[in-house]
DNA sequence: CTTGACCTGTGACCATACTCCATAGTTTAT
DNA sequence: ATAAACTATGGAGTATGGTCACAGGTCAAG
């Protein structure tokens, strides 16, 4: 698969694609003789966690090391540090998200009955910052 | 309220203050007679809202329409709909993120067993891309 | 009534994450 | 065999979300 292909595939540009092979996100892909980059399918599916960490909001820099657990390239001990901590947070991303997603559905309720005084958005988090 | 109070209740820097008052997630406040912006209990929570929302990947445009669901300055329509749509993202969110959760618990009881040759974080995502 | 901490606005600067451009070599379709 | 389409590199430019520096006004304490 060349550069186009695996850009069209996973919907992002190519110049993207070559951006996080300089930032470590895609490991230095293999070239024809004349130097393409030629890609396999594990790379579209690296890339493709990629953009969809990247819509939940974790940096490239985040993502970078999520990917990097995968390979022995860190020891184990290491691993399983990083995983729970990665865990505990995206526990914690979880109930907030869900937090305010409680809010928008009363919200969303609320309006259906035409009660537009109150707003339960701030209202809720009155006794909920950590 | 003056503004380095606030700030420091919010663990933001001044400055971030006036960012987020120019890009309107926070009303232009009252002033002293000197022009010192005077600020209450209401605009830090909602600056505490803002910040948590930003650690969750909401971007300020995304945070300002939030917020703005909350004061009648939307009709009951609109409202709702922006509701609905927002909370059924924040649900695919949370979804996305279990995923990776439990991939990444996964990979912490992988490692404590000492197997370290596969890597589930790719492998667990081969079926599930949307 | 001055000293120092705090406030003001404006504008420059920074990091992240792309995105585009120029120039040049390669492949493919006619 | 030549134009159109693709690829390469390097470097500049953009958008977002701040962050800092400067010059000057304000206020409370000694």
């Amino acid at each position: 698969m060349k550069i186009s292909e695996l850009a069209k595939h996973a919907q992002v540009k190519v110049d993207t694609i070559r951006y996080y092979e300089k930032r470590q996100l895609l490991p230095t892909p293999k070239r024809t003789h004349s130097g393409y980059r030629i890609y396999a399918n594990s790379d579209l599916k690296r890339l493709l966690f990629i953009v969809q960490a990247k819509g939940l909001g974790f940096t490239l820099e985040e993502i970078r090391q999520l990917l990097c657990l995968q390979s022995g390239k860190t020891d184990c001990v290491q691993v399983r540090n990083i995983a729970k901590r990665k865990s505990a947070e995206i526990a914690l991303r979880i109930e907030r998200l869900s937090q305010i997603k409680y809010i928008l559905d009363a919200l969303a309720d609320q309006c259906e009955q035409q009660e537009d005084d109150e707003c339960p958005i701030l209202k809720s988090l009155e006794n909920s910052n950590e």
